[in-house]
DNA sequence: TCCATTAGTATCTTTCATGATACTATATAT
DNA sequence: ATATATAGTATCATGAAAGATACTAATGGA
C-alpha cells in the first residue's frame, strides 16, 4: 500500500467526516434510524437550520445519506443512512473510541 | 456508548488528523521512520515551511510526534511517531482504504 | 569573499467554513 | 382571521485556516 502524498487517499475518507456536524449527524442517523429534518435538528443543539441542511446535502450528494420527500404540506422529508453509509460506521466508531480514550490521557495529564 | 452531540468524541480524533497535511506528515513518519525537518517538507511538494512546521508542533503538542534538537549547525531537527501516535494508525489506515474504493466507486459512476 | 544549507519566524493576503438573521409556501388548528 | 408547524433559501458577517513571500543565524565549501 502506498501513502505518498499523490497517493494518500485518507483525506478523501476525510473530507466526508469533516465539518462540525457530519460525524454527529452520521452516528444519530446510525444509531436512531430515519428521522426527519427536525427531529435531527432537535437532537443537534447548536446547530443552523442553513448548516443541517448543507452537510445533509453534501452527504447526500455522497450517496452516504438518502433523502425522501413526501409531497404533503407541511412539508416531510425523512433523512436515512444508506448501504454504502454503513461502511463508514467502524471508523466513526474506532474515532469516538479514540477520542474518547485521548480527552481522558489529557485530563490525567493535569 | 453513547454518541449523543455532548458525547461524541469523534471531532476530538478529529481535530488531531484534520488539516490538509497531516494525515499525510503521520503516514510518511509511520511508514519511514525518523525524518529531518526538510525530508519530510520534500516528500511532501506544496507544503510551505510555515505550514508544515506548524502542523509539526501541533501533532507534538498532543504527544503524537516526538522532536528531537541536535545542536549543530546548520540545524538538525527529526521527527518521529512516538507509541502513543502509533494508535492512530489503525484508523489512518482505515480511512486510506476507505477513501480509495470512495475515489474508485466515484470514477465508476461516470 | 560569497554562496548554499538548515530549520525555522514574521507578515500580509486570500480563501473557506461557519454563524446570525430574516424570509418563503401552504395546510391545519384555534 | 391569525397563528403554527415544516423544510427549507437568501444574504451578510466573522473568524480561522491556509498560502505567498521575505527574513534570520551560523557554518562549511568553492
Amino acid at each position: 500500500m502506498r501513502y505518498e502524498p499523490d497517493a494518500c487517499r485518507v483525506e478523501d475518507a476525510l473530507s466526508i467526516l469533516v465539518g462540525k456536524w457530519k460525524p454527529v449527524i452520521l452516528l444519530h442517523l446510525l444509531n436512531n434510524g430515519t428521522q426527519r429534518f427536525n427531529e435531527l435538528r432537535r437532537s443537534m443543539p447548536g446547530i443552523t437550520q442553513k448548516m443541517l441542511t448543507k452537510q445533509l446535502r453534501e452527504l447526500e450528494a455522497e450517496d452516504i445519506v438518502e433523502r425522501v420527500v413526501y409531497p404533503e404540506v407541511p412539508p416531510k422529508v425523512e433523512y436515512s443512512i444508506t448501504e454504502y453509509g454503513k461502511s463508514l460506521q467502524p471508523i466513526l466508531e474506532a474515532m469516538h473510541e479514540w477520542g474518547t480514550n485521548h480527552t481522558r490521557r489529557k485530563i490525567e495529564k493535569n
